[in-house]
DNA sequence: AGACCAAAGTTCCTTTAGGGAACTCTAAGT
DNA sequence: ACTTAGAGTTCCCTAAAGGAACTTTGGTCT
């Protein structure tokens, strides 16, 4: 194998990089989310070799993060999101925030995101669960889950 | 060039995949967050070949994202998290909460995330950074903002 | 002094996946 | 029947990942 399998791995990291891992699936993933639900238009979108395209399509759905729905009597097919696949764009979200503040520039942000519930433009803020206060990177401490492999442990 | 590269995108999805959208490139940041700071010990911890680590780890250092970091008279290094890096790794603690979410299974979490703030083991949720109420992705409007290209615009 | 050691890469070779263009297949429309 | 458009397939080429062996640097050991 000349690309490792990340999911033998006990770390929840390596097992999303299998689901949304592979180069161009994030953009793909946003595309369906914009709205960019066709094969062409993904592909004219993204400038991505539709043999790629194909098999990144495919593997999303066997990773029942989107589905394959027909919209036409001929064979003509779209791509939505299944629950899983809409709760995976928040990571997108967070990707965005991030590409925003240490990426973006002089120009600014490409994209605006405006928060229905208040109205504002506004960009997503990570809080604890539990508590609702701040919950960065530097603010927990780890420890081994049920899930943990004592031996060869990854993660 | 065999893999595109995204930095040209007026999307900060794609940009920040610029950064760590490569094999292995959110887990060797995962291991430096850890405390596998030094080559050897990365390595051994991720099964990596020693080629695409010296890559990753170079680029990683070229986007900022760590330092490298001599911590003895001979040629030893250690790599740390810049604060660009440390921001990073928030991005990481979401996909785990979707990790675990949606792969975990019957074992449950390999991790467990303890915020230092309330105590509790916990995990990180999306607010608006406006008004502090939940924020997904299906809770928002795009628009496009400052830094968006009005011909071929992408993303 | 010379032998030995460990960390941190380099080098080289093989395999496989991405890029890209051309081709196919299906079911309408005209 | 002829054309058109969407949705893929197929094929070739090149570049990146895997993996093992090799190198370099400065200490330690005897």
């Amino acid at each position: 194998m000349q690309r490792t399998n990340f999911s033998a791995m006990a770390c929840s990291i390596a097992r999303t990089l299998d689901v949304i891992g592979e180069p161009w699936s994030p953009l793909v993933l946003r595309d369906v989310y914009a709205g960019f639900t066709r094969f062409e238009q993904i592909q004219a979108d993204l400038g991505i070799s539709r043999k790629v395209l194909t098999e990144r399509l495919n593997h999303l759905i066997e990773q029942g993060v989107i589905e394959r729905r027909p919209y036409d009597r001929r064979p003509r097919f779209e791509y939505v999101l299944t629950e899983k696949g809409a709760e995976l764009v928040d990571l997108l979200m967070v990707m965005v925030g991030w590409g925003d503040k240490w990426l973006a520039g002089q120009a600014g942000p490409p994209v605006l995101y405006r928060h229905r519930a208040c109205g504002e433009i506004s960009s997503v803020d990570l809080r604890c669960a539990h508590c609702g206060e701040p919950m960065h990177a530097g603010d927990v401490e780890l420890l081994p889950g049920p899930g943990a492999r004592t031996e060869g442990g990854r993660g």
